[in-house]
DNA sequence: CTTTTTGCAAACAATTTGCAAAAAA
DNA sequence: TTTTTTGCAAATTGTTTGCAAAAAG
């Protein structure tokens, strides 16, 4: 990303967050800022040493804090599930997951769609295909009949 | 799972146990068991209440040795990926991520593999469909190209 | 008997929270 | 000047570890 591409995603980002009524403190342009510039996919600790050096003052938790608040709102993702504790799969079928946004149940389910071979063609760059782990989200049946 | 099919699981995950040249406990029999009698997806609290009906004075990290020494001989796995960390994701494009079983780097991809209209279809009777991660995980090129 | 495994309690690491002071609107 | 946000420090949560006693082979 070079830096007149990255200014203009940083404006168009404050201009949504301004739009969503949240105020642009300097931690928080600095925050969106680190993220937008990262190639990768930091976690908290990192987007916070960035941030210091810019915003010395600055404190993990609101790193954390922004860094959520942007997930919120959509703007930026996590990678893997958010449950906070390991699940453990006695299914030892190749299968995949639907997990429910609101109520976390995770079901398996199988499907043909993913072609083993030919994905591990398009990723030989990247190195080996072990196994495949597909995730889908959504709001499950019983979740979706109460309010919300 | 019928009472049969469990018994012949167990002993035969017991078997493998054996072969592979570890104790048999009755801790160990009773996690186990319960694993695969496990319907769904079971944190280690959880498995640790069922084990405690029949072996009352197990403790909690003889559950997770287990589990883990399971999950490292490949008889069960985990849900998610085992990054210790939250790791952030800018990219809004949809795309989904390879991960390195070694190094734990995480590589953007994007592919056509994937029909959202037909899983989502497939996937109905579950619950709608917001979100699709795929994470494949192998061993990088820069990690393969290491003793190991 | 020898080696591994256990249960306990304490340690750990990542993340979150309560709260008074500081900053935004 | 009213409301939100911050930084700090302490709390929380899930998981792991050191170790002496107990059990497996």
């Amino acid at each position: 990303v070079e830096r007149e591409e990255l200014e203009r995603r940083v404006e168009a980002l404050k201009a949504t967050l301004q739009r969503a009524g949240v105020r642009l403190t300097p931690q928080r342009v600095a925050v969106l800022r680190e993220v937008l510039a990262s190639e990768g996919h930091p976690d908290a600790e990192s987007v916070f040493r960035a941030v210091k050096k810019h915003v010395p003052e600055v404190s993990l938790d609101t790193v954390y804090r922004t860094l959520w608040m942007l997930t919120d709102l959509g703007l930026i993702t996590t990678l893997g599930s958010r449950q906070p504790r390991v699940q453990f799969d006695a299914n030892t079928r190749p299968h995949h997951h639907y997990v429910c946004l609101r109520c976390g149940v995770a079901r398996d389910f199988e499907t043909g769609e993913l072609d083993v071979a030919r994905l591990a063609e398009g990723l030989a760059g990247f190195g080996s295909v072990e196994t495949l782990h597909l995730e889908v989200r959504g709001l499950c049946a019983s979740c979706a009949g109460q309010a919300g």
